[in-house]
DNA sequence: ACACGAGTGAGAATGGTTTTCAAAAGCAGG
DNA sequence: CCTGCTTTTGAAAACCATTCTCACTCGTGT
C-alpha cells in the first residue's frame, strides 16, 4: 500500500487536502459493523449487519467504502473459493497472513518472518524482482474439531 | 483431491465404471489448448484459443471441462485480482506453488518443503487440524525487468 | 447563508460463471 | 448395423457479485 493511500483515509478532519475522505454516517456504519465481527465477511453481509443494526446504507456505498478501506490497508481482503470478496479489519496493519477455520470462520492473524525470507530467496533464485506474495492457511479450529 | 475424483478422469477407456468421463472431441480440444500455453489462462481465453485453432467448442463445455480437470487435480486454478478464475496445466501433479510474473504472466513452479513444514507447525501452534494452504508469489521476471 | 466538490443510493449495466433442456453423440447388447 | 440407454453438448437464459450512472444530498470552508 502507498502512503498516499493511507493518508486518504486517516487524514485529520482539519487538513483540507484535496481528495481527502469525508467522515460520514455511512462510512462510520461500515467501520463499526466491521468491528462487531471477528471473521471475514462479504460486502453483502456487512450490508445486512448494518441493516440489522437499524441503520440504512446503500449497498453501493458499502462496496465503495470497503474498497477504500482495503485500498488504505485498513481492512484485509481475500476471496472465497467461489470468488466472492470477503473483508476483515485486523488488529495489526502490519504485513501478516491468516489461519482460517474452514467450519466456523474463526481467524488467527499470523506473522511469519521465515516465510517472508523464503519468498524473497525464491524470487532471487529465479531472478525475479519486486517479489510479493499471497498466503492463507486453512484448518479446523479446536472448537470445531471438538464437535464433529 | 479424492481418489474418486481422480478416477473419474483418468479411468481407462476399458473400465465401464458408472460415472466415468467419456473422451470427446471437446475435452481433447481443451486439454490440447492448455498444452499450447505456459501461463495461466481464463476459461474464455482457452475458448478463444480453441476457436483460433479452427475447432468449435461451446463456452459452457469449456467451463465444465476445466472444472472437471481442476477437480481431478490435473490443472491448477487461481484467481486474478479481479476474481476471474485462471487455469494452467502444470508439469507436476504434486503439491506445489507458483511464481508468476506480474507483467508477462511467465510462471515458475515452486516446491517449498520449508513452507509446508512451517504451515504445519503454525497449525499445531494454534491447535488447528487438517491444515492446508494457498500460496502464490508474484514478481517481475528477468526478461520483463530488462525492458521497462 | 452560499457555493461547490465529495458522497450517496436506486436502479441499470457488466461480466464471469452456471443452469436449462432439447438435440447429438458415445456405448453396449442384440 | 439397429436399439435403448446414458452422457455430453451448446445456445440461450438465469445468476449474482460488483460496478456504473446520475440526479440529489451533505460537508466544508468562506
Ligand atoms: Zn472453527
Ligand atoms: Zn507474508
Ligand atoms: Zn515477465
Ligand atoms: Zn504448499
Amino acid at each position: 500500500m502507498t502512503n498516499t493511500d493511507r493518508d486518504r483515509v486517516s487524514a485529520a478532519p482539519s487538513s483540507p487536502e484535496p481528495g481527502a475522505l469525508r467522515p460520514t454516517r455511512q462510512r462510520t456504519a461500515v467501520t463499526e459493523a466491521l468491528g462487531t465481527v471477528a471473521d471475514f465477511r462479504s460486502a453483502q453481509e456487512i450490508h445486512d449487519l448494518i441493516a440489522g443494526h437499524g441503520e440504512k446504507v446503500g449497498l453501493a456505498t458499502v462496496y465503495r467504502t470497503l474498497a477504500a478501506l482495503a485500498d488504505a490497508g485498513v481492512v484485509d481482503v481475500l476471496r472465497t473459493e467461489e470468488g466472492e470478496a470477503v473483508y476483515r479489519r485486523c488488529a495489526t496493519t502490519r504485513h501478516h497472513h491468516h489461519l482460517v477455520c474452514r467450519t466456523c470462520g474463526a481467524t488467527e492473524e499470523i506473522e511469519g518472518p521465515a516465510v517472508e525470507d523464503w519468498a524473497g530467496a525464491i524470487g532471487r533464485t529465479f531472478g525475479y524482482a519486486d517479489i510479493s506474495h499471497e498466503l492463507e492457511l486453512f484448518g479446523t479450529c479446536p472448537k470445531c474439531a471438538g464437535a464433529p
